[in-house]
RNA sequence: GGCGAGGUAGCUCAGUUGGUAGAGCACACGGCUGAAAACCGUGGUGUCGCCGGUUCAAGUCCGGCCCUCGCCA
């Protein structure tokens, strides 16, 4: 049932951690309010992962898009889901990867991709000059991105030193002051530590039985993407034995919902609701922070 | 009960011929501009199982006790 509000063209905007209950608020959204869901997750986009990735069981943008062999990136993350958002009368989206749910709302333009072979000439400097000898060569060529950067962080250096060769810069505005695109609502869901860590136990040994391991075993026969074998669980339940990697992929999704506990506190002007409700009564709450008059907080 | 191995950080463990303890992971905090479920930086959080002995000095050597695991009864 569309709305007729008045807040047509302004996005709606929903982060949390894992298992907070976010992909169930955004289905409840979906139907009350015929909003579509555009995904900001960066490893629900890879195809042939639903049960790892916990993709959405109803329509979303951004969701299963790429073959595994692709490499995902923020910029062409970003290109899609603004043109989603764009195209849609009541987008909604839905994350947990901050970097992108930020550069799907966020004005911030990235620099561009490094050209054929120039990342790969970088990273063999870096290999064979050492961490200090390339960083201080980054100083000569830019010394404010050099200055940011420390000699450690490969990936960085090595990025500094493409965007130099091709006339830009590393040093940019920061990640944090970046202003929303269109006006948008952003919401959080805050769920207690300890029950936020009870239902990662209890979604993992789900995935299990839903056969996460013959999932993550065909796909690490196929060629990955360096971005695609990093996703979460697929290594743990391709080569361990099942009780193992249970463990370890809850070790492992525990820290990354504290890391995304983190970027929860960076989002500036949104509203936090509390995650362990029902989905129902969360989507009551939205609906109504969306109600005429009301100010809607901005990031 | 006998024999063997072991008890050191939240976990797994290292610790030289005695000089009051340190790695990895975890954790905390911070950074991050086309890999972000990634990457980088800073931080040691400890009754070295307990009691006693030798010694200037014991995680380390000696004695006793407790606990765990394995094998044999």
């Amino acid at each position: 049932m569309a709305s007729s509000s008045p807040l047509l063209r302004n996005v709606l905007a929903i982060f949390g951690p894992t298992a907070s209950g976010k992909t169930a608020l955004a289905g409840e959204l979906r139907d009350r309010l015929g909003a579509a869901v555009i995904s900001a997750d960066s490893a629900a986009l890879y195809r042939g992962l639903p049960i790892l990735t916990a993709a959405p069981g109803y329509p979303a943008e951004l969701v299963g898009v790429l073959e595994l062999d692709e490499d995902a990136s923020v910029g062409w993350y970003q290109r899609e889901a603004q043109a989603a958002i764009d195209r849609s009368e009541r987008p909604l989206v839905v994350g947990g990867t901050g970097l992108y749910f930020r550069a799907a709302l966020a004005k911030l333009e990235l620099p561009p991709p490094p050209a054929e072979g120039v990342r790969e000439r970088w990273e063999e400097t870096y290999d064979s000059l050492g961490a200090e000898r390339t960083h201080a060569l980054l100083a000569e060529r830019d010394s404010e991105a050099a200055a940011r950067v420390h000699a450690n962080d490969r990936r960085r250096v090595v990025r500094a030193l493409e965007l130099a060769e091709a006339g830009h810069s590393l040093a940019g505005d920061r990640l944090w002051t970046e202003h929303p695109r269109l006006p948008t609502a952003v919401i959080c869901l805050e769920v207690p530590l300890a029950e936020l860590d009870r239902r990662i136990d209890a979604r993992t040994r789900a995935m299990a039985q839903a056969g996460a391991a013959e999932e993550a075993r065909a796909a690490w026969e196929k060629p990955l993407s360096e971005t695609a074998r990093r996703v979460l669980g697929l290594e743990q339940f391709a080569t361990l034995p099942e009780e193992e990697a249970i463990e370890a992929v809850s070790a492992a999704t525990k820290r990354l919902a504290r890391y995304q506990k983190k970027w929860m506190r960076g989002l500036v002007g949104s509203v936090t609701l509390d995650g362990s409700r029902a989905a129902g009564e969360l989507a009551d709450d939205v609906v109504a922070l969306e109600r005429p008059g009301k100010h809607l907080p901005r990031q």
